[in-house]
DNA sequence: CCGATATGTTTGAGTCGTCAAACTTTCGAC
DNA sequence: GTCGAAAGTTTGACGACTCAAACATATCGG
């Protein structure tokens, strides 16, 4: 079994390529994610390599073995499946889930996981939208494209929130941007880098460009 | 905050106090329970001591001070309380979730563990009969004796299994043997070390008087 | 009272994960 | 193309925790 820190890393690695599925994930991103010196991280990586999880040229990215994305999509399994627990079963807010399930995700057993996943109806998605991983290890990142590239007049359902600062996620709550909340896109700023959007049945709110990126919809109905 | 394995001393410490009042906790024992060597503990136990949380005289027992007992009640009460949820909110078995809770004690936020207390009603005791330290650190112990203590005859309700291997706790439940539940000594067989115990509504059942004595009841009714 | 045995302590060494700081390589702006 | 900043690496050190093994003290049965 990896240890905590272990997995750690390989959850940083993996969601860092979820992110931009062009670049690998770096020292120093993986680094900044964890929360230690590059130093650190490059001496953990090569770890991770001995060991047959991860694989990186010297001076390159950094991407994961197929035991490592196994063991990686393990992680945020569990991660996820606790956050949408403490969501549902105990009335958590979801700004609050992340730095809870951040924790309990190493400490949780093969069974306990099991017994939550057949409490919450086997779920695809926790609080934030994001895929929860089968317990074969396989993903399914659903294809959804960010807030920030549609066009006005655009109505569109919330998909998926990735930003998963507190701050952020009460911001968006209290306008209404949930996961499967409809909006509509009213106007772009160019010039301001924003757009105006107006949450279903709710009065409208200007978002920057740069956080309109953090929110990842479907296309309208 | 406690490192997870100072925490994991000091439930020690406290849980061999509270397991014979008479003799203070020893190296050796505080040793086994931890699952280190005699040479660890006593290192540690230098480092419990510098840090004021516990109390050692050379080659005396040792005592927790009082922010010692303060902390170890803290880790104490998250322990019950997770068992007892797992037990009522999740439907595991009295015999799975000492292990269990033995890692998520050392994971769950203060927030976490107020919202289970609440959930589960600010229970008094765990599955096991345990009783669960309240929020300031005040443990109940309720007074109960060792059901090898009682008389033929004698009409008893459980109200505490201390061993919490979980054969034994299988055990237990296959005869119906669990905190609240009535019984009956119908018969002591001193040279063979036995009683033996009539579950209210079950077939009898032969003990020996050392598993009899983990298990604490209170006189009849 | 005495020695065997149990119990407690010390020492030296190892693992894991971390940092700071010196160093090397890469890469983009000019 | 060059050069300076950004990114990656190496090194030496440290704290937390552990063990094995040698050692010291206590305790109990005879
Ligand atoms: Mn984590
Ligand atoms: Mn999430
Ligand atoms: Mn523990
Ligand atoms: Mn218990």
């Amino acid at each position: 079994m990896a240890t905590e820190t272990v997995e750690n890393y390989l959850k940083a690695i993996m969601t860092l390529a979820a992110e931009s599925p062009t670049r690998e994930a770096t020292v120093s991103r993986i680094a900044a994610v964890v929360g230690v010196t590059r130093g650190t991280a490059t001496s953990m990586i090569k770890k991770l390599t001995a060991g047959g999880l991860a694989r990186a040229e010297r001076y390159g990215g950094v991407t994961l073995t197929s035991s490592g994305r196994r063991a990686a999509s393990d992680v945020l399994r569990r991660h996820r499946l606790i956050e949408t627990f403490l969501v549902r079963a105990l009335k958590f807010d979801w700004s609050e889930v992340h730095e809870e399930a951040e924790r309990l995700e190493h400490a949780v057993s093969p069974r306990l996981l099991e017994r939550l996943d057949e409490f919450l109806g086997h779920p695809a998605c926790d609080p934030h939208g994001d895929p929860i991983p089968g317990r074969a290890g396989v993903v399914i990142e659903p294809a959804a494209k960010p807030l920030s590239s549609c066009k006005v007049g655009a109505v569109v359902r919330i998909a998926r929130v990735i930003d998963q600062s507190a701050a952020f996620l009460r911001f968006m709550a209290q306008h209404g941007l949930k996961p499967d909340a409809k909006a509509k896109v009213v106007a772009l700023h160019a010039p301001a880098q924003s757009m105006e959007v107006e949450p279903h049945g709710r009065t409208k709110l200007v978002l920057a460009l740069a956080a309109a990126e953090k929110i990842l919809v479907h296309a309208g109905r």
